[in-house]
DNA sequence: TTGTACGCGTTATCAG
DNA sequence: CTGATAACGCGTACAA
């Protein structure tokens, strides 16, 4: 019920001016010890707090960071999250947190209200409705204003900031080249239709793995899911059709489908099949058998993503005009499913 | 690149007073039509949005909530931060969050940095840390400051506020009935320690389910597990030493581990053991076999807890001092852990 | 119809 | 050593 404590109050209630007492609390030397000390231990007893929004307003600094992420039920943007959240702690920043739900206006009105003045910078991965309109002058709008954005993951190459993403290319390389070392030469892959990024970019890094080694690559090793709901039928009549020893699958779940696929035929994981999956997360952990997987590193790049951030915001302001796109190296983690 | 634009660069450039311009973006009708549309032409242009910040500090409302929870990475307090999201965006709120990372220490550090202005009121879950010490003295500080608090899942009823939990006790009743009812007499629950309220509750229902059908409860039949990091080796051990032909498991985590462990034993699920888990999230829904659990309605339980935290900062203060504790109904998902 | 003054809480600067 | 004043951006009661 007592409300907050201000200067203001301090003051009257001690019968100083309000500048004696934040000089004082601010450990000035202009203040007599004896009021300082005073005016401290009033203070301590009242619990005195400087209100953040006056300082927000004074040095034009929000000591905020605004987080715009599709989805925070995917456990990979759950990790950025994480990331963010603990290199930012440490800076002393906090972090606000808008979901885009894979909106476009979504995404623009979230922008909108944290550009306001609520944050110092914004830490951003875009919608698929945003991917697929190639629409960012709401991004657009705010580097303008001078505010700086750091994208990960799902970035734009026509807005000019710092990006944290993976080489997925690399990846799906990574991915296919330890199956056919494995001794693996029967190899197929379940991925996304081409316009989403990750799944286009990790095929290609299949297929360029494959050509290396000598092989030929056809069409019919390639499952394009469009539908993530309805995964289930295809992926079991890709496995039926073809004769593969080997499955690089883009998503936890498609793997995780896939191998429940392949035990029903009667097969084993990894002898007769085995499984690269992509996005370690809790999934890849807990199934039956635990899947090899190409880890995210989504704390990584959060923590990233923020240091980047900070710096820039940190750096005596407009100097600092050049723009960094930082590769955060996968890492596969070899489970059950691979021999 | 352009700063900001604010009330007063609008006035200099048109040479009118900053009250004026204020006035006319707000349609006051004190302002002639002709410098009206003029002004808010300019407006527009440079494209004028009212610093929030200074909006704060004039209303001393931000129209921002604070969530505090230990992690994000866990499905269910995800969910439960997309619901918070939905309904405050709803209402124009936005939400900031921190993690304590189930430390009592960042609990209170992040309270007090939020309490300081940043916010009008908290959603909250407290760290295991802070349930075990029973030390609730920064909560204390923020009620008494009259900054409402909203408390989810993990709460205490030492403080006053508003409160969405589930009834754990009901909850665990039902998981043990449910199987019960299926045939099954020789129960075992996989629970977490005492002092973690839903472990201890769950438990409760667990042993009054039992007793009301007129069984007998031993020591023997509870497991309870204090790090969920090496919790593997315990419950294969529970399940070797004990004959049971049913388990509950109080998260997902404990019932795939369990689930595992069976399987690894020869026996088969359902039809030797079966196995109902708490907090329906992704892995109940992918694990082989696919588990029944009581579901937890994280989005709905965030979403209540956004409204009633919104109702009490929007109802004339202080004439609203009661509190109330809203309980979520579970729901059972049968899948096929069960017979 | 327009402009001035004030207050929100803070700190920095300058005057006493 | 202490205090008054300005400024951050906004809205509004009051004065012109």
């Amino acid at each position: 019920m007592a409300q907050k404590i201000t200067l203001k109050k301090i003051a009257q209630d001690l019968n100083v001016s309000i500048s004696t007492v934040s000089k004082a609390l601010r450990d000035s030397h202009e203040i007599s010890e004896e009021r300082r000390e005073k005016i401290k231990k009033y203070a301590k007893e009242f619990n005195y707090k400087p209100n953040s929004i006056a300082l927000s307003l004074k040095n034009q600094k929000t000591k905020k960071i605004g987080i715009i992420i599709p989805e925070i039920v995917h456990h990979f943007f759950a990790t950025v999250i994480s990331g963010v959240e603990r290199v930012a702690n440490e800076k002393g920043y906090q972090v606000i947190i808008t979901l885009s739900g894979e909106s476009f206006d979504k995404e623009v009105v979230n922008m909108e209200m944290l550009a306001n003045g609520s944050i110092d910078g914004f830490i951003m991965s875009l919608s698929k409705e945003t991917m697929e309109k190639q629409d960012f002058h709401h991004l657009r709008e705010v580097t303008n204003q001078g505010m700086p954005i750091v994208m990960f993951d799902r970035v734009s190459n026509d807005i000019p900031c710092d990006k944290i993403i993976i080489d997925d290319v690399a990846a799906g390389h990574e991915a296919t080249e330890f199956l056919l070392r494995k001794g693996k030469n029967k190899l197929g892959i379940i991925s996304t239709v081409d316009y989403v990024n990750v799944g286009r970019l990790r095929s290609q890094g299949f297929s360029q793995a494959l050509q290396q080694r000598g092989f030929e690559v056809h069409d019919h090793q390639f499952l394009k899911i469009e539908d993530i709901d309805r995964c289930e039928q295809k992926i079991e009549q890709f496995i039926a059709d073809n004769d593969f020893d080997a499955l690089v699958a883009v998503n936890e779940l498609f793997a995780v489908t896939a191998s429940k696929a392949i035990q029903k035929l009667g097969k084993k994981i990894p002898e007769d099949v085995a499984i690269v999956a992509f996005t370690d997360g809790i999934l890849s952990k807990y199934a039956s058998p635990t899947l090899t997987t190409i880890g995210q590193k989504g704390e990584e790049m959060g923590g990233i993503a923020a240091a980047k951030l900070i710096e820039k915001l940190e750096s005596s302001d407009h100097d600092n005009e050049s723009y960094e796109t930082v590769i955060v190296k996968t890492s596969l983690v070899e489970r059950e499913s691979t021999p």
